[in-house]
RNA sequence: GGUGGGGUGGCCGAGUGGCUAGGCAGCGGCCUGCAAAGCCGUAUACGCGGGUUCGAAUCCCGUCCCCACCUCCA
């Protein structure tokens, strides 16, 4: 069966084939590094990171590139406010502080925000500021293709000549004429008020760190410019899969397409957008206020379960978080969970929370989950597959048949593989080391031990004292057929 | 005004013409010394009004409502 994505240009579902077979180059809009990473940048960054999986999991190489936007207005904006007298240094912003060593300081909160939740990291990630010639490079094809014009007025600007290009708007589909004017929008030196700024030129207020030189003057580039000019770099002009959220397609990822299109470039192949984070229905932003950062996600639940919560609605769709989103989800991975960690113990020996050493490599998803996830990345539906399959082991465990569960286990463990569930967490769970692991699997089996006697003395009250000893110490007691099992809770 | 996406049971969320997705919560049962986990069963549904059809959540017409983007935004 052929993967089938939908394409935001064409508005439709469609075969994906590789422009070169067996590699895929993917490019998907990462942060403008001007504050703290909300869960809405990593449920993007999360619905990408499901699709490098899955494209790999189909035997396709995927050479993933997300840009890292460095230099804007918005950042130079709030470094300019940290040095103001009486500077109110609300939480995230500190005083004094360069534009660069901001961003950077936000970059890494994003790097640290995706590790945590198993977003693979991508095979490169660009910045901006490292691109300037590239950059320069790209707006002189423009000049050169008469789809490009330095600004009249003396500002330095380049701006980008929408009427010369009859193809604008090609991606949200819109006629330039319909478009509304934006309603602050500043003429300037621009030929029509819909041209937008390939380079901007240095202000007295700017900082001098933040321009370069250029045949048009000094200054810095526009906001659209770096990922026409990275993506063409590193997956060359023409390349499989752009992405990045809904709300960039208009005008960020139109304008990218002007520019490159323009220039000559075929650029994406498929544009993928996925659907925003709402807090109750609402789209979360920081001028609402109701932004949720992946911290407190954390804080209220582990990693595995902000990753499952974050991505088990389908790419598309909006996804909504109410307070009891995450308890919902903790019930679903939790089902998950206990039957590999029972499967694990019956059939494989391992102790709770223990590592465990299975060749995952071969290890197959269902059929269902397989077709589920070629038709447009339906994780709802792959989830159903799922928990079905979890169904079943439990079945076979219940019923003794091992061999049943084992290929039970051998899916859900592809599945949750492919689905990133594996890597949310600092990786390896909180068990400890492996000497730790056996220290307390030693203590808790003696217990266990004395609680059998006890039970087969039918004892009641000596055995509930020791399950309730262990549960004080965090150690949930499971009795079952053949014997007692026991997790950390 | 333009463009794109939606309205499904208590909640989340798939499903594009017949064969009741799945999860959470609820109820009943099995198992258990008790419990936990698990398994089995079960109610509640397709915004509204028409139409096509043997049959529609699914197609057609109309209508109401919601969201996103058109300004910085994952």
């Amino acid at each position: 069966m052929s993967i089938r994505f939908y394409d935001t240009q064409q508005a439709q579902v469609r075969d994906f084939v590789p422009l070169t077979p067996g590699r895929v180059g993917l490019y998907y809009c990462g942060a403008t590094v001007q504050g703290m990473p909300h869960v809405g940048h990593v449920r993007s960054a999360i619905a990408f990171d499901i699709l490098v999986r899955w494209l790999e999991h189909r035997g396709l190489r995927v050479d993933v590139v997300r840009n890292v936007t460095d230099i804007d207005d918005k950042i130079l904006e709030k470094s300019q406010a940290s040095f103001a007298p009486g500077f109110d240094a609300a939480d995230p912003y500190q005083p004094a502080e360069d534009w660069f060593a901001l961003a950077y300081r936000f970059e890494q909160a994003f790097a640290d925000a995706y590790d945590t939740l198993g977003v693979r990291r991508p095979t490169y990630e660009p910045r901006a500021t490292g691109h300037i010639t590239e950059m320069h490079e790209l707006i002189a094809r423009l000049i050169d293709a008469g789809h490009a014009y330095p600004a009249t007025d003396g500002s330095g600007d380049v701006y980008f000549d929408v009427r010369s290009y009859p193809a604008y708007g090609a991606l949200t589909r819109q006629r330039v004429e319909d478009m509304q004017a934006a309603p602050d929008a500043d003429p300037r030196g621009k030929r029509d008020p819909r041209d937008f700024a390939l380079w901007k030129g240095y202000k007295d207020t700017d900082p001098a760190t933040a321009s370069w030189p250029s045949p048009w003057g000094r200054g810095r580039p526009g906001w659209h410019l770096e990922c026409s000019a990275m993506a063409g770099k590193y997956l060359g002009p023409a390349f499989d899969i752009h992405g990045g959220g809904l709300d960039l397609r208009f005008p960020h990822h139109e304008n990218e397409l002007a520019q490159s299109a323009a220039a000559g470039d075929a650029f994406a192949n498929f544009w993928m957008h996925n659907g925003m984070v709402t807090f109750e229905g609402e789209k979360m932003s920081k001028s609402i206020g109701n932004t949720i950062s992946p911290e407190e996600m954390l804080d209220a639940a582990p990693a595995r379960v902000v990753r499952y919560f974050l991505g088990q609605a389908h790419y598309r769709s909006q996804l909504d978080y109410k307070p009891s989103s995450l308890q919902e989800a903790a019930a679903a991975v939790e089902r998950i969970d206990t039957f590999i960690s029972h499967a694990l113990q019956r059939i494989h020996a391992v102790a709770p929370g223990g590592d465990f050493e299975l060749d995952m490599a071969h290890f197959e998803v269902t059929a269902d989950f397989a077709a589920a996830m070629d038709d447009d990345l339906n994780v709802p539906q792959a989830l159903a597959a799922l928990h079905e399959t979890v169904r079943r082991g439990n079945k076979a465990l219940a019923a003794g048949q091992l061999e049943a569960a084992d290929e039970a286990l051998q899916q859900v463990l592809a599945m949750t593989s492919t689905l990133g569930l594996d890597d949310a967490g600092t990786g390896g769970g909180d068990a400890g080391s492996p000497a730790r692991q056996e220290a307390l699997d030693t203590l808790v089996q003696a217990q266990l031990a004395e609680r059998i006697e006890a039970r087969t003395a039918r004892d009641w009250a000596r055995a509930d004292r020791i399950r309730d000893t262990l549960a004080a110490a965090g150690i949930v007691v499971e009795d079952a057929a053949d014997g007692a099992r026991w997790s950390l809770k």
